[in-house]
DNA sequence: GGGCATATGGGACCATGATCCCATCGCCGT
DNA sequence: ACGGCGATGGGATCATGGTCCCATATGCCC
């Protein structure tokens, strides 16, 4: 049974790699396996679903030196930890910085598949949504500076006489300028446009001007 | 210096009360202690800005098991646990459920108040937006069953026409249920329905019909 | 210099939304 | 039985938005 994602190791022990690696494989994952966090930042590509199983100490750069680094690149790969001898400030230090999860060896299979299942999961639903925005994003960026200027105040309720009057600019001009906007965000009434950018979080706070 | 908030102090250690309680109202904070998690869900009133500073093990209710209980209740009361020995799993969990932190015995004086203030903040943050959004919940209460049907469609952008065709109801009657709707959410733009409702989640998903 | 994108504007026309007036009908609670 | 409210609908009017046509001017790149 192939199941959709790949779960990356990363310990220096090669017995963890090994008996990790054939139990992911067992449960139908890809598996990439790492003996440092070096070799797994030079060769990994970040670009599909997955989750990461790491050691916390490891010689080089540790597990949690290793979540930083992901965490500045944008990686948003679910992060479980593993540790022989942790202590709680290092799993609780994890957790704060967002690790999926952080377990003490030795785990038990049945406890981890259901834990990679979950994490794989996560990471394709929030992929998911991340492609949506980034699409988004991307007709964002295609509005001339004017359009997103008339879009912004759109998007804030106001009318077209009030714009062209903020912008001192004509009534038709503004009509122009909207209409274009509505076409290249490939929407068709000012509930979607406005949908659209509150779901990526694009809310100019213009000063509300007088009634 | 006085500061908004309340620091809820539970632990069955009367010494760890007294100086725990000290060290928040030298900072400024009141400071309610409770020697048993029991008597804080029985005595605290849950709607004021503060957090909770609590002992993981304690006899009765334990701090997970408190924990447990405030989250089933509603309560946004950030949770600072301490601890003399914990586990690593204790921490995790509690980290996973939200925790605020989750710190070892002795606790820095230096290390806690900063965390306190931190805590304090998110809360009434939190407090604050939550506030605005029943405000909404309140606005969309108030919608007679007709009205928020033809809302829910005015937000997806659909046409009065449109409207009364999915409705099978006259043009003039939605206009009348739109204008009501518009006045009793207290927006005057479709752009600020649209807003206000993607703020508290009030996305319907009606099966975009036909062109 | 010619093409292209951007910003600007006018005129005309139609669709749409908002807001008044008016009305009927049914249900619920006092 | 009466009043209030929700839902329904018509007519009239005005403001607004959307979409065609047309045009000019600027700046940039090849």
């Amino acid at each position: 049974m192939d199941r959709k994602g790949v779960v990356y190791v990363i310990d220096d022990d090669a017995d963890v790699r090994t008996s990790l690696t054939r139990l992911a494989r067992s449960a139908g994952w890809d598996c990439a396996a790492f003996a440092t966090a070096q070799h797994f930042l030079d060769e990994a590509s970040f670009d599909e679903i997955g989750c990461v199983l790491l050691d916390v100490s490891m010689p080089g750069m540790t597990g949690p030196e290793l979540h930083a680094q992901l965490l500045a690149r944008g990686c948003g790969l679910p992060l479980i930890y593993l540790t022989g001898h942790g202590s709680v400030a290092i799993g609780v230090k994890a957790m704060r910085l967002g690790a999926f999860d952080f377990l003490e060896k030795p785990v038990d299979a049945e406890v981890l598949l259901p834990l990679l299942e979950a994490a794989i999961d996560q990471h394709a639903d929030r992929c998911h949504k991340e492609r949506h925005l980034h699409e988004i994003r991307e007709r964002l960026a295609t509005l001339s500076p004017r359009e997103r200027e008339v879009m912004d105040h759109v998007i804030l309720g106001r009318l077209n006489k009030q714009i062209a009057d903020d912008l001192d600019i004509s009534l038709k001009t503004v009509k122009v300028h909207r209409g274009r906007a509505m076409t290249k965000m490939q929407v068709r009434s000012v509930a979607e446009l406005v949908h659209l950018c509150d779901v990526v979080g694009e809310r100019p706070q213009v000063p509300r001007p007088v009634d």
